[in-house]
RNA sequence: GCCGACGUAGCUCAGUUGGCUAGAGCGCCUGCCUGUGGAGCAGGAUGUCGCUGGUUCGAGUCCAGCCGUCGGUACCA
């Protein structure tokens, strides 16, 4: 049998498994502080209620893992939390409104791996279904920026990017002009452009919009194939730059004209714009910004996304951008799909990974790896019994404490304490038993002391100046006193 | 999915125009040191040269296909 393993897909060694755990305690009581309520669904669905068949070809469109259960009907993974959602809400009509939830789980997505990207996933997810106020999106803003600063990220380094696809769509119908209405697969065409300007630049998005446009590669994408004064429009509105929310609305108002569509999605901006000042959200945190388009499927109304505003530094000394972490939006129409009853829903979507991943680069995690903190080591195997009970009573107060239970001799198991991660070690032989009393090294300190070793080995062996002896009767105590020199 | 680059010890990489038993540094392991990891010294193992086939007297080196990684592009519910 050879070892290998599906592309896209990962092993998590414990420093990284420990890490997200942090995260997620984290998450979940930033979502529980909101009211938000747990909610498992399964990993497989029937196809359909996935949202995405090809009817035509009677099968599951790419994108999905999918394969037929032994019904031979199509069954495949989730590929986002949302859509079970929905199905969930379809199945319990009953559930009190608005129904909020967070679910924390795993995606599947058969797309192109990449760094920081995978073909499974952690998602954290909180939505609230059935209501059309625009406090829920605000609220939507609101949790974003609380579980940043829950994790640990500073204001600064973190903004939420709010825009509204009613606004896109006033903007495109003013753009198409009286009794000329843009045909659906050109309207998408255009967001689809939009949506790159980060990628490739206003000039790109022009090129794109018009005749097309070759990359440094020399490839060349198929333009929209717009008129110049309907690009022009496009690139007005993507220009726009504004101080404040209220005064990027001001400026929307102006563009959309007189569509109808236009101003009710300026209007949504304005009233989420008026939550967020009273819930003292202030235009630093969130800002309204034209730019923001997002998975162009099933959103309807607000769109928003949370991201890191800081670069890393790649392994090539590049610097880049982190991007977006959080993304979600209202989807006023997806329930209805399977009850045929409007259910105005919105939410918003954290992809664990990746953040973890640029909290990683900014050393915002500690990389531990071990669970337990102290190793009680046997240097004489015969006082094993010892050894057993001074585990017990460490671990019996609080302390989580590995007895080493591997057969090497003593300076081994030093280096196994420190490989392993502890912070301390226990040592009791002979000497100890007689005096009452304990050894108790102090494993980092150790590290750094020993970058003075210099020659004199033997000095260092005789000083020992990482360890000290404690009364066997204050053991925890003084295991403890060590353990807080690491604040754990 | 499409285009391109790359693929040699665990890691970072050398490896001449095809030519003897494939190298360095770091790391790892062992000993000096059977009550002490981290210093020093001495030693040791690193390996299907990505895989498969082809050209050749001979392939890490040349050719083809495949796999994988990276970059760009498309898609991204």
């Amino acid at each position: 049998m050879v070892s290998r393993r599906l592309k896209g897909f990962r092993d998590i060694a414990a420093a990284d498994v420990l890490a997200r755990d942090r995260m997620i305690v984290a998450i979940r009581g930033v979502y529980e502080r909101y009211g938000y309520v747990p909610l498992e669904t399964p990993a497989l669905e029937y196809v359909d209620c996935l949202g995405k068949f090809l009817p035509e070809a009677d099968q599951p469109d790419g994108g999905i893992f999918a394969f037929k259960n032994e019904d031979d009907e199509w069954v495949g993974l989730r590929y986002d939390l949302t859509a079970p959602l929905s199905r969930y809400v379809a199945m319990n009509p009953e559930l009190p409104k608005p129904f909020r939830r967070y679910q924390i789980g795993p995606v599947w997505r058969v797309e192109k791996p990449g760094p920081g990207r995978f073909r499974e996933f952690q998602q954290c997810d909180f939505d609230s279904v059935g209501t059309g106020s625009m406090l829920a999106d605000a609220e939507a803003c609101m949790v974003m920026c609380d579980t940043m600063t829950a994790l640990g990220v500073s204001a600064k380094d973190f903004v939420v990017r709010i825009n509204d696809r009613k606004v896109l769509n006033g903007v495109l119908e003013s753009m198409a002009g009286p009794g000329e209405p843009l045909p659906p697969e050109l309207a998408s065409n255009v967001l689809r452009s939009i949506d790159k300007l980060d990628r490739v630049g206003l000039d790109g998005v022009k090129a794109l919009l018009g005749p097309g446009r070759k990359d440094e590669s020399g490839d060349f994408t198929k333009g929209v194939g717009l008129r110049p004064a309907q690009i022009d429009l496009v690139l007005a509105y993507l220009s726009i730059k504004a101080s404040t929310r209220s005064n990027v609305c001001d400026e929307l108002e102006r563009l959309v004209g007189s569509s109808a569509i236009g101003r009710e999605g300026v209007d949504e901006l304005r009233q989420i714009d008026a939550a967020l000042n009273a819930a003292g959200y202030d235009d630093r945190r969130v800002v309204i910004e034209p730019t923001v388009v997002r998975g162009l499927a099933y959103y309807t109304g607000p769109v928003f996304e949370g991201v890191l505003t800081f670069d890393i530094v790649d392994e090539e000394g590049t610097k880049r951008p982190f991007g977006s972490v959080f993304g979600g939006g209202r989807y006023d129409d997806l329930v209805e799909r399977f009850t045929g009853q409007k259910m105005p829903a919105t939410g918003s979507s954290l992809g664990v990974d990746r953040l973890l991943a640029a909290l990683k680069a900014i050393g915002k995690v500690d990389a531990t790896s071990s669970t337990a903190w102290v190793l009680v080591t046997r240097l004489d195997k015969n006082l094993t019994a010892h050894y057993q009970a001074i585990a017990s009573e460490l671990r019996g107060s609080g302390v989580n404490t590995e007895l080493y239970v591997g057969t090497q001799g003593i300076g081994k198991q030093f280096k196994y304490a420190g490989d392993s991660g502890k912070i301390v070690a226990i040592v009791v032989g002979e000497d100890e038993i007689k005096s009452e009393s304990v050894s108790i090294k102090d494993l980092r300190l150790g590290v750094e002391l020993s970058k003075e070793i210099g020659a004199d080995r033997k000095k260092w062996l005789e000083q020992q100046p990482a360890q000290f002896s404690a009364p066997r009767s204050q053991l925890t105590e003084a295991v403890k006193k060590v353990l807080l020199r690491y604040t754990r």
